[in-house]
Parts: structure tokens; C-alpha cells; sequence
DNA sequence: CTTTGTTGTTATCGACTGATAACAAGCAAG
DNA sequence: CTTGCTTGTTATCAGTCGATAACAACAAAG
């Protein structure tokens, strides 16, 4: 048992880590601080302590995520800039399904009026990102970000990434894509 | 005051018209059976005696607006049977915000096991309706359903639907649809 | 070695929440 | 009217969960 002591800084980011599986997995309303906690080998009280509250937490792991999904397109348009590489760049983020699943848990919890304003934010980050990286139309671009929220939704589904449920009409979709 | 006796089919309907409010705001998870009670005008043991669980009134619940979405694609397509005509279809569905956002949290709440079986057998179901209604390619009924996700996150944040909130880019990617 | 700040824990609370039990009130038939 | 079935309520529990408080362990500095 490795049990380190870490710097607030290095112990808030393996929070972070594991509160993208765990949110990823049962959304802002259905995870429990403690299972997070769990995740991270660290006591509930503490992971509460590091970031103030739950929903401070779950913003923190919603930001987290639109930052890595914009430096995977950033990196991907460095090679080439088009829909294609930043599409290619986004299957790759597929792998890790949590992540993807935890954007949509954002805009799942947007009734919650400060997740709602994150969603709305980095969601329109996003598509300037995507629009202003590749210099495609707006009907380009919006078939992209369409096209990536299906995807989106299926990863919540569990019919593509890592271990997918078999499913007819989730490979017929996939096909030539 | 007008408590008048029902059936318990009748009552049973209205307490699924308020699920669909309640958990199309809030989600599986974030949505008290006390608040769905509150909604249908009963007490929240009632609702429970009703349905059995909270897990098989929201599954009722999803069952309930994935009829309505079949439906509406059915009629549309009664008139002209092409992705045109079922688009309009949708967009009329995106005046109840609820009914759609519903489809979502079933998504999300795909970890839960009955409920990620529900949501991937009713999905299913509405893209195979979709092309065969219409005669389409699966390319083509992959991009109707794509916009159709899209549109549906945009009603989870409220960019669309009656009262939306203001934003640039939503305005941008709903232009030329 | 002791002082001081940071990291982390255990103990515990208070509010919530789904579910059960027991009971009450309406309604139709005989 | 009373018997029996359905509709509905109140009371209440048992478990959960986020958050707070108090304390403990470790490390660096002087």
C-alpha cells in the first residue's frame, strides 16, 4: 500500500480523474461524493474539503473535459485542418467513453441554472472552435457537432467505445462513417 | 378544489404527464417521486403504489414519450413521407422541451442497466421507424437522426424550444436548418 | 526538538427520500 | 344498509448522503 502524502494540487487532480469516471458513469444527480472518494483512495470528507461543494466539484470535472476534448482538437488541426482530422481526433476520444458522456451530463443537469450556464459556454466554445479551426460554414459545422452528439449518446448507450453492447442498429449507424 | 375520483388508469396518466415534466427536468436521479406527486396533485406514496418504483415509473415514463415521438413521425409521414416532412415532425416536438429532454436522461442514465436496455431498444426502434417510413439510405437517416441529438441537447440547455435562453451560437446553428 | 502549516482522517449530524403499513373514504351491487 | 372492492391519505421508517467539526499525522524551518 503506497499510501503517499501529495500536495493539494496532485491529490485535487486524482480527484479530478476519478470524479470524470464517476460522473461520467451516473451523471451529476446519481454520483456520490463518497464513491468518488473511493475511487481516488481518499476519505469523502476530503474530497469535499478540496473543491467546497458537489456541484463545485462536478463544474470542476465538466471544465476539465471541454479542455481536453478543445486540446485534442487544437493538437489534431496542428496536422491538418479539417473536419476530418478534428473527426478522427474525436473518435479517438471515444476510448475513454467517460469523458464524452460527462459533457453530456452537463447538458442533461442544465436545469441546474450555474451547470446550465457552464454547458451553454464551453458547448459554444466548442463549435467556434471547431468552425474557426477548420474555416468551415456554420452547415459544416453544425453537421459536425450533430454528428458528434450522436456519437455522444451512444457512448452514454454503451454501443461504441470500449466494450460495446452488441447492437444491429448501432453497427448499421457506424457504417461508413 | 375539484378532487374528484378517479380510475386509477386516469390517475395513473396524469401522474405519467407530470413524470414526463418532472424527470425531463431534473433526470432520473435528480427527480424526487415527492415533486412528481406534488405535479399530478396526489400523495407521493400514491405514485409509488401506482408504479410500482421509481425505476419502473421512469421507465413507463420513457416508454410514454418514445410512443409520442413514433407516433408524430407516423402522422408526418401519413402526409409526405420523407425526412423533410418528419423534421417538421421533430421541430413541433420541440415546443414540449420535456418530451425530448426525457429521451436524454434515459440516455444518460444508460449505467442503470434496465434503463440503458430501454433506451438502446427504443433508439433502435425510432431509427429503424425513421427509415423505413422514409425510404432513406442510412446515411441519410443517420444525419436526420444526428440533428435530431443535436436538437435535443440544445433543449436540454435551453438554447431551444419556448423560452429559450439567449446565445450567440445557438442562434448561429439553428440558422439555415 | 519544537513550532507551524499542510495533508488527511474519524466521527457525526441533519436533511432528505423511496418505500411500507395502516387506515379512511368513496362507490356499486345485492 | 352493508359488504366488498378500488381509490386515496397520513404516519413513519430505514437508509443514504453531503457537509462540518475536531483531531491526527507528517514535513519543513529555525
Amino acid at each position: 500500500m503506497t499510501r503517499t502524502r501529495l500536495t493539494a494540487a496532485e491529490r485535487g487532480e486524482e480527484v479530478l480523474q476519478a470524479a470524470i469516471t464517476a460522473f461520467g458513469e451516473s451523471g451529476y444527480a446519481g454520483t456520490k461524493t463518497d464513491e468518488i472518494a473511493r475511487l481516488a483512495g481518499v476519505s469523502q470528507p476530503y474530497v469535499i474539503r478540496l473543491f467546497g461543494t458537489k456541484q463545485q466539484l462536478f463544474l470542476a470535472t465538466l471544465e476539465r473535459v471541454c479542455d481536453e476534448i478543445e486540446q485534442a482538437f487544437r493538437t489534431a488541426a496542428e496536422r491538418k485542418s479539417d473536419l476530418e482530422s478534428l473527426g478522427d481526433a474525436f473518435n479517438q476520444l471515444l476510448v475513454r467513453r467517460e469523458l464524452l458522456v460527462v459533457l453530456l451530463h452537463g447538458f442533461a443537469a442544465s436545469a441546474e441554472p450555474a451547470i446550465g450556464e457552464a454547458s451553454r459556454e464551453r458547448f459554444g466554445g466548442i463549435y467556434r472552435l471547431v468552425r474557426d479551426l477548420t474555416n468551415s460554414s456554420p452547415e459544416e459545422t453544425r453537421e459536425f457537432m450533430a454528428t458528434g452528439m450522436l456519437l455522444t449518446v451512444m457512448a452514454a448507450m454503451q454501443v461504441v467505445g470500449p466494450n460495446p453492447v452488441a447492437c444491429t442498429w448501432a453497427t448499421d449507424l457506424l457504417e461508413n462513417l
